[in-house]
This record gives C-alpha cells, structure tokens and sequence, in this order.
DNA sequence: GATGAATGAGGATTCATTCAT
DNA sequence: TATGAATGAATCCTCATTCAT
C-alpha cells in the first residue's frame, strides 16, 4: 500500500493519534499536520480533503484489519473453530490498538452520513467475511441448516461491536480478549447445530 | 415531564423532525425554532443550549421508550417470554415511529463523546430491564446457570440495535417486526439452560 | 432604497470607504465590517456573500448616479446641451466622492468575470441614457442622420471614462470638472451634423 | 528581447494561453508551468515573481505591438492618414490574436494596482505614437491649431479601447477591422481643422 | 414570557515561492 | 540549468447564544 509514500502514511498514522486523542471535532488538519511533522500544505499533496484523510485512514487501517482475519481464519476447517478465531483475533488487534480502536469505535461514528457510507462500504468486507463462516458451518451441519445468515450476521457483528465499544467506553479497565470465549460459546450456542 | 410547558415539548418534538430530515449537522436551533413555531431565544429559556435540547429529546423518548418496555414484560412470568415481549415491543415502537428511529440509531451517534455520555446514561435504564430479565431466567433455570450476564446483556443490546440499525439505513425496505422471533429465538438459543 | 435597513446602507458605505483605501484585494470582510461599526456576522444578515455586498454597491451608488444624469439631462431640449450635462455632472458626482471614483474606475475592475457582468448590467442603464441623446440628436438634427450610434456611444462613454480615470491615476491633481467643456466640445464636433 | 533564452518566450507564450482560457484568477504558475512544458521551479529562473511574468507578458507582446503601429505610421505624410493606420493596426492587431485580445482587455485588468502600474508604463509608448500623430496633425493644420492634445489623446485611446472591449465581451461575434473607418472618421471630424 | 437582530470565535484550503538534489 | 516536493500564510462564513425591547 503506497510503500513509496512515506508521507501518506505518516499522516494517517498522526490521524489516528490526533482523532483518537483529541476527538473527531477538535481533529483541525493543522493538527494532524503537527503531529505528522509535515506542514498544512503538505496533506493535501496526498488527501482531496480532511474528509479524505478520514476514509483513507479507516480503508487503510480496516482494510488490514480484515486482510488478518481473513488470513487467520483461513486456515481453520471447522466454522465453529474459524469463529474463534474471528473474535479473538477481532479482539487482539483493537486490545494492541488503543489508538485504533477509540477512533473505530467512537470518533468516526460522529462523522456525517457521506463518511459512514463510505466506511460501510469497507465493513462490508467484514461481514463478508462472518457471512462466508456461516455458510460454511451450515454447509458442514455445525449449524442449524435453517439458519437466517442475515440476522446472524448482524448479531455477530452486534455483539462483537457492543463488547469493544463498552470496553473502550470503560477505558478500557478490563481484560477484552479474555471475553472472546464467553462471546464465542453464546454465538456459537445460537448458531449450532441440535440434531 | 413538565407537563405545563406545552413549549418544552412542541420544541422536543420538532427537535426529532428537524434531526430526522435534516440530519444532526443540519439540524440549526434556527430551524427547530421555526419548526415549533417559536422564536429561537425562546428555546433558551427552556433548554440551557442545544445539547441540552438533544439530551432532553433522548432523555423524554427513550423514557417512554423504557416504561413501555417494563410495563409490557412486567405481566409475565417467563424470562424467554419477557425477551420475546422486549425485542417486539422495541421493534414495534421504532417502526412506528420512523423519526425516532433515524434519530437514535443514525443521527445522535453523530453526537460528540460528552453528549453520547448522557445517553449511555439514559440507556442504563434500558440495559437495567435487559439485566432483570436475564437474571429472572437464570433464577428460573430457564437459562444456564453460569451465563456470564454482562456479556449476555452487550449480545442483547448490540443484536437488537444492529438489527434496527440495518433495517433504518436500508430506508425500511422490509418488516422489522417480523424479525422479532428469529432474533429471539438465536437468543434464547444462546443462554438456554440445556440440562 | 431598503430606508428602514439603516445597516444596510452603513455596510455599503463602509465598503466604498475600505475599498477605495485598502484596494480590493486587501479588503477583508473583518474590515468592512469593522468600519462600519458591526460584528462580522451582521454582514451575512444583510448580504449573501463578500461578492453580493460589492455588486451592492454598485447598484446601489452607480444606481443613483445614472438617476442622477438621467434626471438632470431629462429637462434639456438640445442634444447637445443634454450631452454637456451628462459630462459635466459624471464629472461633478466623481469628483465630489473620491472614494466612489477610485472605487469604480480602479478597483472594481480588479474583480472576476462574474462580479464584471453583473456591473455591466447596471452600466446598461448609463448606456441607454447616452442612446437616448444621441438619438434625440439625430432626429432634432443636431447630429449627423448616418451617425453609428453604438460606436459613437462607446466613444463617448469610453472618452469620459478614459478621461476620468487619468485623473484618478494622476491623483486628482487637476480639476476634473474644468476638463468637461474640452471633452463635451470633442465630443460634439465628432458628432454634429454640417449641412 | 533574451535570444537566446526560447524559455523565456516559451513561458510567455503559455502564459497568455492560459491566462485567456482559464482567466486572471485561474492561471495559477503551475498551470503556466505545465503549458510551457517546464518544471514550476524553472519559472523562477526566468521571472522574478508571478507579477513579472505578467508584467514582462505585457511589455513583450504590447511592445511589439507598438513597434508595428510605430512602423506603419511611419511613411504616412497625413495626420489623418496615420491616425487611420493606427485604428486599423490596432484593431486588426488584435482582431488576428484572440488570447492576446482577452488577456489584455480583459484579464490583465484585474490585477493589482501596482501592476497595472506598470502596464501603464509601457503604454505611455502607445500614447507618445497617438500624441505624436496629434502634434503633426495640428502642426500640418490638419487639426484645429487650439486642440487639447492631452485630452484628444485620451479620446483616442479611450475610444478604441472601449470598441475593442465591447468587441472582445461580444465573443467576437462581428467584424471589429470594419469599425475602423468609422471609428477613425468620428476621431478626424472632432479634431479637424474647419477654417 | 417571548422575540429576533446582533454577535464573534474558529478552521479548511490554495498557491506563489523555495531549495535540496 | 532544471526539477517538483514541500512550505505556511491568510480569510470567508456559520451558527449557538445573548439581551434589549
């Protein structure tokens, strides 16, 4: 990803701090320039807009987001197994990002329709990928064959979204990836297979 | 509720048509002023300023929101009843009321930290009535024993809010209610007692 | 004109001030603003933008100037001798309003292309007046019968207005008023009919 | 004229270009930059700011603009004559480069002050040949022996400029060499010498 | 209580110019 | 000579809030 552009990522990674630390309203680009070691004019040698800077971040940062779990849960047989794998690996990566997961989960949810249109765009790889493990346990009867993948996946995705942002809102006093098997046996019992 | 102020409500209730066909970065006091058919100073003497008016409208209608909720679960015995009765009525009272709907599950989020704060405080009135289900069940053996009851708690707010979320960005293509029992039913799924 | 929006008039009469001594490019909202006695703000109540409030004056200023000729030329019988009013008053009211001469003949035509056509469109109005004379002058014949009145009416405003802003340039060292019998005598001797 | 510096001209060149396609406020040095096919930085190697090479513009191409109307009154005897070379020269001039037409009519006038100082530095040359004209005329008792040779010129000047601008803000849409006559025909009859 | 005219702080963005290569 | 990435100063406008009437 534009590995010859330092700078591009430089002031994403300043993004992340400045929003996460000082809030998506008080995130001026001349802040975030600061933080980047770059003047104000240089952001816009690599961003359209401040808005740009914005969805360029979350597409970056999300993307890897979802590039580590795919390749994490692609390994594993079992869907009951892969889902496992999604939570906690889900859970991991915001734990070891404090930065990262304030700005997911708090800061650009404050941002206009435009953005989080934009930014759903990008979930959607996301719920591809809980819908891709659904399938597959239904496919291999470790879950119910009548199962509505539509509403399940909003429920993983629900559950999973509810538990980080309460942790982060609690500033984070807990251990979050100590709760990915309690998240994982609840989905997992709902989903499942009683034949 | 200010029962002799008609104002303090006609303003809350312009509030949520302003918001809801403006969005929360368009909704201006001017123009929730002339929605209520009042002068803007007016609004300042019953609302300190225009967060107060916003905490105010989550605070009055999530309110009733609550009370219903608690009144309809209240008459009945059974814990997987009382949920059952919660993800309807909740369901039931957004489609109703499709203003309300675009304001608390799209625009307020839009809010900064400090009012989203506030809400998460109003929503503990709700979270509190989930809690007091989950707990009747597990006293009941209807569900197990050992269920971890905040995580069970965060499952139950974030599937039903993701559920109604979906439904409100997807312009309300389809029966919201309809889904009341296949939610429910991967609930209680998830907490059953299966000894 | 607008006599019950006092504010209106002392913003307008504050920018010819700003303008004429800043320049156009170095005159700042904030400043107009300032001379006039009022907060930034109160500008935008009364105008659309920076633009609306320099196409303004113009309309407004150049507005009564033309009423102003058309009203003093109006009871003359002779062409000729309405054509010397005509000189002699654009020559009075700019010399008589310093601050309006530098505006209008140096720094308004440092404007873009649109603010220019809208100018155009109020200088419409000077145009048909000066028509008007030489028509008269024609049939009265006064003028020539085969006089082009379109070239002869740009010669007669692209002389008084070349004529004018030399002085301007020259820092209204001389007397411009002095200067109107010469220009009106030219003028005549282009245009007089010598059967 | 820098011989032997082709960027020099190079630059020059595109500047008109692009100053009459994109307009005063849109010619941005890099826009000139690119349609000379040079690097931004080289600009700088040539001109000393962005004034100079739109100073430098005008007094290249306004220079050889004189140069021609100083050559083809010449080897004219006649005052009159000359003054008819003048109009048409300078109308076919122009009527033959449309940029160069725009830039200078239209564009340039928008600059600052201080550059449009500068600019009427090098017309002064323009004005020299027309008070030259005027002076012989008078001398051959071509012209009325009492003409206001100041005043005379600025009629001159002022009307063949307002017709050029008229012509250019029409979009060129009739013949503006053909006007000369006609043009040139009112100038004589206000000037001429009537014993 | 009710009005609405007036206030004024605050920030994204452009583009002429520089200078290390 | 030539490059072009980087710089950073400078300004219009919005809108929550006030307060004289």
């Amino acid at each position: 990803m534009k590995k010859n552009k330092p700078k591009y990522n430089q002031i994403i990674d300043a993004a992340v701090i400045v929003v996460a630390e000082n809030g998506y309203h008080q995130a001026q680009v001349s802040k975030i320039a600061k933080q980047a070691g770059v003047a104000d004019g240089t952001i816009y040698l690599y961003f359209k807009n401040k808005e740009d800077i914005l969805i360029s971040l979350f597409q970056e940062k999300m993307g890897e987001f979802i590039d580590t779990i795919r390749l994490k849960t692609a390994g594993i047989e079992s869907a009951v197994e892969k889902l496992l794998m999604l939570v906690e690996t889900h859970f991991t990566l915001l734990s070891e990002n404090l930065h990262l997961a304030i700005v997911t989960q708090l800061e650009l949810r404050q941002s206009n329709k435009d953005l989080r249109l934009k930014i759903n765009e990008v979930l959607k790889g996301y719920l591809q990928v809980i819908d891709e493990i659904l399938r597959i346990g239904v496919e291999k009867q470790e879950f119910r064959e009548d199962l509505n993948i539509r509403v399940a996946r909003q429920m993983v995705f629900g559950s999973i979204d509810e538990v980080v942002t309460n942790w982060v809102m609690s500033d984070h006093k807990y251990n979050l990836v100590a709760l990915s098997t309690t998240v994982h046996e609840l989905l997992v019992r709902a989903f499942e297979n009683r034949n």
